[in-house]
DNA sequence: TGTACATCAGTGAACGCGCGTTCACTGATGTAC
DNA sequence: TGTACATCAGTGAACGCGCGTTCACTGATGTAC
């Protein structure tokens, strides 16, 4: 089988079933992900809502195809901010990262939701979720590695050593990672994932009305004063 | 009218008027935001699933009046544990909040995912839930009003000024806040604010499978590793 | 190049379920005299 | 204290809608000879 279509049939195929998960991504706007429907899709496509079963097994197959599509187009888009800036320039580089995920869950709040927000009730996400999840978090752990490389010392930063009990906690995250990484460095790079993800969710999820302004550039404004502080914090501010 | 019911009816209103919002609650917890459905109560209740509408007029309502419960709920918790511990023990009472706000969260992950995860399609909350909501972070407000009444500068802790935009964008909540506090000690604020927030949902909604170690403890000396260094971002560690 | 067969896309009806909300009604509880 | 009336809780049927999934079927596309 090639990987690019022939026939006419799958051709079709593929353009069907893409139409399919855009229909997906456009319901998952207007009803969140609770409320998607293979029958609204259908009806949307045109087609009977059985025709849809030829393309997806179920509709929890069609949210796991959705939370992948989304880890991964959030992945991809870090990735292009990561790579346009020099490997000699950590800060700039952390700071593309930083916008990539802020802009992406911006232009696509939905599916930010989808992977970012409260699980999907009764929704047990497979195991092929796992990989793409993690791409964007490994570009930070490849700048943390990077900057561990230069000798930079993030534990300063971050303010003071791990207790023990601390050092434990991260052991899962200490085994996958360059032997140089510290936990205090990967302590600091987690707070900062999370504050990053937090700020993004605090944003999107309107949470800052009466704390933000509204004018414009006024949110991203806030959020560049977060992107310096957060390097200072993995020490390469 | 007295606030104490007194006849029979009044009394009976007011317990299951309690019962719908716990079974509600609980409804929370299995179906989410989204699948919180009247007739589910009602069979719950055992009652006709008009008779709910003698209680709450509408589902939207029953909505509201959960998302007020909740931050009523996690702010007397932050509350109660800021009031714990004296005014001159800044550290302690940051502690206490931060540590309030993920303990009720873990109590709560259905309430909290109401209130912080992804919002309700087609829910727009009415004005009536903008006080309860800001219980809990006026506390850390307060700590920051209390830190810079004692002449602590949080803008070294924080890195740096804020820009005249980083100034602007915090315009809506420095109108509010006491003047000593500056627009550095806010920014500050804010992302220890969005950083606890962040790692609690991050928690709460499976973030940190292979990140975090799953023995007993471990989240809590991860969160505790996040609590000194927060504290110390805002220059009262 | 033509034919026979297999594969696949799509249909429409059906099953069995759920939901929010309204409405006319019964019967119990509360209140004013 | 007793009676007449008003208030309110709760019922059950109904309206009109939605959903996921299955199944027997038709007709088009692809493939092997």
């Amino acid at each position: 089988m090639p990987s690019v279509p022939r026939t006419a049939r799958e051709r079709a195929r593929a353009e069907i079933t893409s139409e399919i998960l855009d229909a997906g991504r456009r319901h998952l706007a207007t009803d969140g992900a609770a409320g998607l429907s293979l029958r609204a899709i259908a009806r949307e496509l045109g087609m009977a809502s059985s025709a849809v079963y030829r393309y997806v097994a179920s509709r929890d197959e069609l949210l796991t195809r959705l939370i992948i599509d989304a880890y991964d187009s959030l992945g991809a888009a870090g990735e292009a901010g990561y790579a346009a800036v020099g490997r000699d320039d950590l800060p700039g580089r952390f700071t593309a990262v930083c916008r990539a995920v802020r802009d992406w869950a911006l232009a696509n709040p939905n599916e930010y939701a989808l992977i970012y927000g409260s699980p999907v009730p009764g929704y047990v996400a497979p195991a092929d979720t796992i990989g793409p999840a993690s791409r964007v978090s490994n570009l930070l752990v490849q700048i943390l590695a990077d900057a561990a490389a230069r000798g930079i010392e993030v534990a300063a930063a971050t303010r003071g050593e791990l207790s023990q009990a601390g050092r434990a906690a991260l052991e899962p995250v200490l085994g996958v990672l360059p032997p140089g990484v510290t936990g205090e460095a990967i302590q600091g790079g987690l707070m900062v994932w999370a504050g990053l993800l937090g700020t993004v969710s605090l944003e999107l999820f309107g949470q800052f009305h009466n704390v933000i302004g509204e004018n414009p550039g006024d949110r991203d404004a806030f959020f560049a004063e977060c992107v310096t502080r957060w390097a200072a914090q993995v020490g390469i501010g």
